[in-house]
RNA sequence: AGUCUCGUAGCUCAGUUUGGUUAGAGCACUACACUGAUAAUGUAGGGGUCAGCAGUUCAAAUCUGCUCGGGACUACCA
C-alpha cells in the first residue's frame, strides 16, 4: 500500500525523516556504500561557534549540502569534515564583555592563564545550538570529528606550514605602517577599524609647505631667467609629520605649472610648483600677470604669473632641501628628499604633490620602500631605529623645539586643552613654518578620521614590527593558478579576485593579542639568530637542549602551545644564547586557510587520507570571503606548492599544479524583504529555527535556490516560503496523493512487466519524453553548479507538465479505464516520473524527496535502496526522448487553449458538447501532427470532431508579417519602406508570393521569398476564431438537440457527484440515483442512460414524478430534486 | 574614492551572451468558469518611460559611453 495523508505538512516530514535518517545511519551509508576509490572533496569553511546562527548560514549551507548530495547521488564517495573556528578577536571581545574587563586588565585584574581558559569556554558556547541547526535544516556534514583550530594538533601542522615558509625565506619580520593607537598602545586590525562609527569628521590645521629645490644640474630648467628660490608645495592634514618627510610624490603623466608670485605670509617673491589643475585653488585670477613691480607686502590680490609647465615625469629625482632638519644623516642627504612617482597622486585636493613621511602612512612607505627612499628615524636607548614620535604619540627628544608634546591635541588630557596660552602641536608648526617662509598657505580642513573604537581618539599610522609572509614573491603564480580555478560567478574570480591579486602586497601574520595561534619563532635579543619551530617533537627538543643549558626548569613539559604556557619556553641558540618567542600570534585566517592540511594533521598523521582529499572539488563561502577564506586557501597551497617537498610530491601524484580548490561558489548576501541588511540593531533577521519548524526546511531550501541564483543577493520574504509550499510541494503533494488513491484501489505494485514503451499511448510517451529531457538538463546544471536553473525546471515540469496536464488528462484513465494494459501504462508512466522527481529534486529538498521516494518505493520494492540518498542519478534514455511529440502536445494544448478561450466568449461552458473546430492547415505536416494528438484535445475541450480546411477556397483571411530579421540583412536601409508595403499587402499579393514563390516590391527593387515573411490565418469569415502565433482555431457554437441532451446530462453528472462528495461517499461506492421528472431531464437521461449511470456509479436512475424529499438543484435553469442512496 | 555587481509589472524573477518591431512567467488583485487531485486548476482583465541620458544601427531591454540608485569588497589617502 502506498501512505495516504491527510494534507500536507513539510515541518512534520522533516521530523519523521531526521528519525528515520537517524535510525538508519543513511548519511554514513551514503559514505560508506560509495567507493573510496572514486572521492570527491569538499571543504567545509568553518564556521566562528560563538555567535547565533542566522538564516544566511541556511542559505550558505544549502548550497554546500546540494552539490555533496548531488555528486553521491552520482556515485562519489563525499566525506565532508565539519570544523570550528576557535580563534580570534570577536572571541576575545566577548570574552572581555562577559568578565566586564578591557585588554588593559589583562596580565593585571586577571592572568592571561583565565584569561585563556575563558576564551576557550567561550568559543563553543553556541555549538549545541548550531548542531541543532545543522541537523534540522538537513546539513550533511560530519559533526563527529569535526578540525577545531585551537587543538594542539591543528596548530602544529600550522608550525609546520609556518617552518616550510621560514625555510624557504617566505616569512619575514619587517617594518609596517599599521593604524595604532597610543592610548591603548596597540594595533588595530582592519576588522576594528571597520566597527562603525570609527571614521568621524575632524577638523585639522592643514599646511602647505615650500619644500626648497636644490640647484643642480637636474633642476636647472626650474631656474631660467628665476632669481628668487624655487619651491615645491605640498599639502598636508597631518602637519606633525613634518619632520619626518623624506620624498614628495608626483603623478608622472600629471601636468604642473611653476608660477612667479609672492609668499602670502612672509611676502617674499617666490616661484613655486603645483598642478596646473589646482592654480586656482591657492590663486585668485585677478591676480594673474598683475604687475610684480607694483605689489606691496600684505596687499590682497597677490600678482602671480606662470612660468613655465612640465610633466610629472619631468620633476622626477629633483631633490630639495630638508624642510624641518632635526634630523639627518648621509644615507638620508643622499637618497631622500626628493621627488618620486606615485600612483596614488591626485588632483583632486591639494596641490597634486604629496608630502610624503614613510613610517606615518601606508601608502607612503610603500611608495618609499619602492623608490629606495630612506626613513627619518632616529635611535633608542638600546640602539634601535626608532620615528621621530614614540608610541605614546610624543615628539622624541630630537624634535628638539617641540620634545615631548604630543602630536596629536585630543591626547591631551581636557583640562590641559582649556588652558588659555595652548597651542595644538600642528598649530604651533604652522606659525614656526610661516615665520621661516615655509608654509605658503595654512587653513583648517574637515575631513573623516579613523578613531579607536576603544579610547575614541583618532589613531596614527605607526610603523610597528610585524611577521609578513612575502605572498608577492609568487604573486604571478597565484594569478595564472586562479586562472584554473572555476569560479561561480566568473565574475568574482576574475573581477573582486582577479584584481587583488593584481595589487597583492605581503601578507601580514602578526597579531598582537593572546587568543590564537602563537607565531613559533624564537629569537636572539640581538635579532642575530632565530629559529622556526616546525613540530611539537622538534620543540622538545630544543627545550631539552634549552634545560641543559639552565634556561629552564627540569622536567618542563608543554601541554598547551597556546599563551601564556608557549611563552614559557626559553630556547637556547648556537651561541648559548638565550631566545626568546616572538610575542606575536598570527592572524585567524591563516587557520582557516590551513584546514585542508591542519584538518588531518599532516604530515604528522593521515598522510594518505589527506592525498585522497586534496584539492578541493568543490567548496562555497560567502562573497565577503573572497579576501578572507577563498585568498588564504589559495595563497598557502600555492606558497606550499613551492616551499614544502611533502606537498610538491602529493601534487605531483595527483597532477595538481597547486591549487586548494577547484570549483567555488561564492554565494550573496541574505536581505530582509525589503532588500536591507539583517542586522540585530535592525532586529530584521530571521530566525532559522522558527523558520524551519513552520514551513519545514524544504520549503526554505527550495524557496532560497530556486528564487535567485546563489551568488545574488536573495531578499528573503516568508511570503515566498509560503509560495514555494502551495506551489510546488502542494502540487508534487497532489500528484502522489491521486496516484496513491488509485494504486491503492486497483492494488497497483508495479509487479506487471513494464509496458512496452510502443504499447504506451501518446501521452504517456510524452510525458516520458519531457522526464528524460528534464533528466538531462537538471543533471547539467547541477554539474555546472546552477542550482537554481534545476530547482526551476524541476518545478516547471511538476506543476505545468505532470500535473497540469499529464494527471487532469489522464484522470479518468486511472479510475474508469476497463483497458488494463492502458491503466497499467498509465501507473507504471506515473509511478516512474514519481520516482525520477524524488532523485532529481534530492540534493534541493532532502526531506519531502525521501518521504515521497520511499513511499512510492516501500509499496513496489522495486530498488534495494533505503533511502533516495542511498539511490542513483536518474540515468537519461535517449531513446525515450521524441522531439516531435513533444511539440505536438504543445501544439494539443495550444488548441485547447484557443478552444477553452473561444468557449469562454461565447459563453458556452464546456460541460457543453460542441460539434467541431476548424483548423486552417498551415503545412503539409500539421495535419498528421494534430491527428496524433486529436482524441486529448477533443476530451480536454469536450468538442465532438476536428476539421481541417486548405485555402483553396479562399475561405480563409490571412495576415502577412515582414520576418525582419531575415529581411534587414538583405534590404538595410529600406527596411521602414519595405515593412510597410509588405503589411499592406492584399490577399491577393499573398497569394500571388505562396504560388510564384516570391514577389517583387517597391518597383522590383526587391524580390521578396516565402522565407522572409510570415503568413497566418487569420480570420474564417463567420466562425468564432482565436489566433495564438500561427496557429489559429475556430470553432463551430451550433447547438444541435443531441449535443444540447448530452449537454444537460452533463450538468447532472456534475450535481450527482458533488452530492457523492458532500455525502461523504467512497469513490467506489455503487448508488441508486432519483431525480424529479422534468421533459427536457427526462430526455437528456433517456439518451445517455448508461453513460450517466457509468460516471457516477449509479445502478439505476428513477425518474420520479411524485415529489420527493431530495436535494434541489438547478440546471439550465430548470430547478429538479436529486436523491442518491449508497448500496 | 576605486573595483566588482545589480536595477525589467505592486512583489519575486526570465529574456541581455548572438540587436529584429505587441517585453514574458509566477505571486498578488478583479471577473467568470471548472473540478471525486481541490488551500489545486482554466479563461479573461488591469498593471511596464525595461533606472536615466546620449550614442551606434533600418532596428536597442539587448551593443557603447556617461549619470543616478542599491549592495559587496578594498582603501581612507596628502
Amino acid at each position: 500500500m502506498y501512505k495516504e495523508y491527510k494534507q500536507l505538512n513539510l515541518s512534520q516530514i522533516g521530523k519523521d525523516v531526521l528519525e528515520f535518517w537517524k535510525e538508519n545511519s543513511i548519511f554514513e551509508k551514503s559514505i560508506s556504500s560509495r567507493p573510496a576509490s572514486n572521492p570527491y572533496t569538499f571543504y567545509e569553511g568553518p564556521p566562528s561557534a560563538n555567535g547565533m546562527p542566522g538564516i544566511h548560514h541556511v542559505m550558505a549551507r544549502s548550497v554546500k549540502d546540494i552539490f555533496c548530495r548531488y555528486k553521491t547521488l552520482k556515485g562519489y564517495q563525499v566525506k565532508r569534515k565539519g570544523g570550528w573556528d576557535t580563534h580570534g578577536l570577536p572571541i576575545e571581545l566577548a570574552v572581555e564583555k562577559s568578565l566586564g574587563i578591557t585588554k588593559d586588565d589583562i596580565g593585571k585584574k586577571i592572568s592571561i592563564e583565565d584569561y585563556n581558559a575563558a576564551c576557550r569556554k567561550e568559543v563553543m558556547r553556541y555549538t549545541d545550538i548550531w548542531n541543532d541547526l545543522t541537523l534540522k535544516m538537513g546539513y550533511w556534514v560530519d559533526l563527529e570529528n569535526p578540525y577545531v583550530t585551537y587543538e594542539n594538533e591543528y596548530i602544529e601542522t600550522l608550525w609546520w606550514i609556518l617552518k616550510q615558509l621560514h625555510d624557504k625565506d617566505l616569512l619575514y619580520k619587517g617594518y609596517t605602517v599599521q593604524p595604532y593607537s597610543p592610548k591603548s598602545g596597540t594595533g588595530l586590525s582592519s576588522h576594528e577599524l571597520n566597527q562603525p562609527g570609527t571614521y568621524k569628521m575632524v577638523k585639522d590645521t592643514t599646511i602647505t609647505a615650500q619644500f626648497k629645490v636644490k640647484r643642480d644640474q637636474d633642476s636647472e630648467f626650474l631656474f631660467n631667467g628665476i632669481n628668487t628660490d624655487v619651491f615645491i608645495l605640498a599639502w598636508t592634514t597631518t602637519p606633525w609629520t613634518l619632520p619626518s618627510n623624506c620624498a614628495l610624490a608626483v603623478g608622472e603623466n600629471i601636468n604642473y605649472a611653476q608660477i612667479n608670485t609672492f609668499n602670502p605670509y612672509t611676502y617674499k617673491p617666490v616661484s613655486v610648483v603645483l598642478a596646473k589643475d589646482l592654480i586656482g585653488k591657492y590663486f585668485k585670477a585677478d591676480g594673474e600677470n598683475a604687475s610684480f613691480d607694483d605689489y606691496k607686502d600684505g596687499d590682497k590680490i597677490i600678482p602671480w604669473k606662470i612660468q613655465a609647465e612640465v610633466k610629472g615625469a619631468q620633476l622626477l629625482g629633483l631633490h630639495y632641501y630638508q624642510l624641518m632638519p632635526y634630523v639627518t644623516n648621509e644615507d638620508l642627504e643622499k637618497n631622500a628628499f626628493r621627488v618620486i612617482p606615485a600612483d596614488f597622486v591626485t588632483t583632486d585636493d591639494g596641490t597634486g604633490i604629496v608630502h610624503t613621511a614613510s613610517v606615518f602612512g601606508a601608502d607612503d612607505f610603500r611608495a618609499c620602500k619602492e623608490n629606495n627612499v630612506p626613513s627619518v628615524m632616529v635611535l633608542d636607548e638600546t640602539g634601535k631605529e626608532v620615528p621621530l614620535v614614540n608610541k605614546q604619540g610624543r615628539f622624541v627628544d630630537e624634535v628638539t623645539d617641540f620634545a615631548g608634546r604630543y602630536v596629536k591635541e585630543e591626547y591631551y588630557s581636557d583640562a590641559e586643552r582649556a588652558a588659555p596660552d595652548f597651542r595644538a602641536t600642528d598649530v604651533q608648526i604652522a606659525i614656526m613654518l610661516k615665520e621661516e617662509n615655509k608654509a605658503f598657505d595654512v587653513k583648517k580642513y574637515e575631513h573623516s578620521y579613523p578613531h579607536s573604537w576603544r579610547s575614541d581618539e583618532p589613531i596614527l599610522y605607526y610603523p610597528l614590527d610585524s611577521w609578513f609572509i612575502r605572498t608577492t614573491a609568487v604573486k604571478e603564480k597565484l594569478i595564472a593558478l586562479n586562472k584554473t580555478i572555476n569560479w561561480k560567478p566568473e565574475s568574482t574570480g576574475t573581477g573582486r579576485f582577479g584584481n587583488w591579486l593584481e595589487n597583492l602586497v605581503d601578507w601580514n601574520l602578526s597579531r598582537s593579542r593572546y587568543w590564537g595561534t602563537p607565531l613559533p619563532i624564537w629569537r636572539e635579543e640581538n635579532g642575530a639568530e632565530e629559529i622556526c619551530i616546525g613540530s611539537i617533537a622538534q620543540l622538545e627538543q630544543e627545550i631539552d637542549r634549552s634545560i641543559k643549558a639552565g634556561f629552564m626548569p627540569e622536567g618542563f613539559k608543554l601541554n598547551d602551545l597556546h599563551r601564556p604556557y608557549v611563552d614559557d619556553v626559553i630556547l637556547v641558540s648556537s651561541t648559548g644564547n638565550k631566545m626568546l618567542r616572538e610575542p606575536d600570534l598570527i592572524d585567524v585566517w591563516f587557520d582557516s586557510g590551513a584546514m585542508p592540511y591542519a584538518q588531518w594533521h599532516f604530515p604528522f598523521e593521515n598522510k594518505e587520507e589527506f592525498g585522497k582529499a586534496y584539492p578541493a572539488d568543490f567548496i562555497a563561502e560567502g562573497v565577503d570571503q573572497t579576501r578572507g577564506w577563498f585568498f588564504t586557501l589559495h595563497a598557502i597551497a600555492v606558497m606550499l606548492s613551492e616551499a614544502s617537498d611533502e606537498i610538491k610530491a602529493v601534487n605531483a601524484s595527483i597532477g595538481n599544479q597547486g591549487i586548494a580548490f577547484k570549483n567555488v561558489i561564492s554565494n550573496g548576501l541574505v536581505l530582509d524583504k525589503n532588500g536591507n541588511k539583517m542586522s540585530k540593531r535592525l532586529g530584521n533577521g530571521v530566525d532559522p529555527f522558527a523558520t524551519i519548524e513552520q514551513y519545514g526546511a524544504d520549503a526554505a531550501r527550495w524557496y532560497m535556490i530556486s528564487n535567485a541564483s546563489p551568488w545574488d543577493n536573495l531578499k528573503f520574504n516568508l511570503e515566498g516560503l509560503d509560495e514555494v509550499r502551495r506551489k510546488f510541494f502542494g502540487t508534487l503533494y497532489n500528484t502522489y496523493s491521486f496516484f496513491a488513491l488509485y494504486a491503492n484501489i486497483d492494488g497497483f505494485n508495479y509487479s506487471e512487466p513494464e509496458v512496452e514503451l510502443s504499447q504506451r499511448p501518446e501521452i504517456d510517451r510524452w510525458i516520458l519524453s519531457l522526464l528524460n529531457t528534464l533528466t538531462q538538463e537538471v543533471d547539467g546544471y547541477f554539474a555546472e553548479f546552477e542550482p537554481t536553473k534545476a530547482a526551476r525546471a524541476i518545478q516547471d515540469y511538476v506543476d505545468a507538465h505532470l500535473s497540469n496536464w499529464y494527471v487532469r488528462l489522464s484522470r479518468r484513465r486511472f479510475w474508469k479505464s476497463d483497458n488494463s494494459a492502458d491503466k497499467i501504462s498509465a501507473y507504471q508512466t506515473l509511478y516512474t516520473c514519481l520516482v525520477t522527481i524524488s532523485k532529481l529534486m534530492s540534493p534541493i529538498a532532502p526531506f519531502f524527496a525521501e518521504r515521497l521516494f520511499n513511499d512510492l518505493n516501500t509499496a513496489t520494492g522495486k530498488e534495494e535502496f533505503a533511502s533516495v540518498h542511498l539511490a542513483d542519478f536518474p540515468v537519461y534514455h535517449a531513446e525515450l526522448v521524441d522531439k516531435q511529440l513533444e511539440e505536438r502536445m504543445q501544439l494539443a494544448q495550444d488548441i485547447s487553449s484557443l478552444t477553452l478561450s473561444l468557449r469562454k466568449k461565447v459563453g458556452i461552458n464546456v460541460r457543453q458538447p460542441l460539434s467541431k473546430i476548424l483548423l486552417p492547415i498551415l503545412n503539409k505536416d500539421f495535419e498528421q501532427h494534430v491527428e496524433q494528438v486529436k482524441e486529448l484535445i477533443l476530451s480536454e475541450t469536450n468538442i465532438k470532431a476536428i476539421e481541417y480546411i486548405t485555402d483553396t477556397a479562399g475561405f480563409i483571411k490571412r495576415k502577412i508579417k515582414p520576418n525582419f530579421k531575415a529581411l534587414g540583412q538583405k534590404v538595410g536601409k529600406d527596411m521602414k519602406a519595405v515593412a510597410e508595403v509588405i503589411n499592406n499587402f492584399s490577399q491577393e499579393d499573398i497569394a500571388k508570393l505562396e504560388a510564384d514563390g516570391q514577389i517583387s516590391i517597391l518597383d522590383t527593387k526587391y524580390s521578396i521569398l516565402p522565407s522572409e515573411v510570415e503568413i497566418i490565418a487569420e480570420d474564417v469569415p463567420g466562425w468564432q476564431v482565436a489566433n495564438l502565433g500561427k496557429l489559429t482555431v475556430a470553432l463551430d457554437v451550433t447547438l444541435t438537440k443531441e449535443l444540447e441532451q448530452e449537454g444537460t446530462s452533463r450538468e447532472l453528472i456534475n450535481r450527482i457527484q458533488n452530492l457523492r462528495k458532500e455525502n461523504g461517499f467512497e469513490v467506489t461506492d455503487k448508488i441508486n440515483v432519483s431525480i424529479s421528472d422534468q421533459p427536457v431531464i427526462r430526455q437528456a437521461v433517456e439518451s445517455n442512460l448508461s453513460y450517466i449511470c457509468a460516471e457516477i456509479l449509479a445502478v439505476d436512475i428513477q425518474l420520479d414524478s411524485t415529489p420527493f424529499d431530495g436535494t434541489t438543484v438547478v440546471i439550465n435553469g430548470i430547478e429538479i430534486q436529486i436523491s442518491i442512496n449508497k448500496i
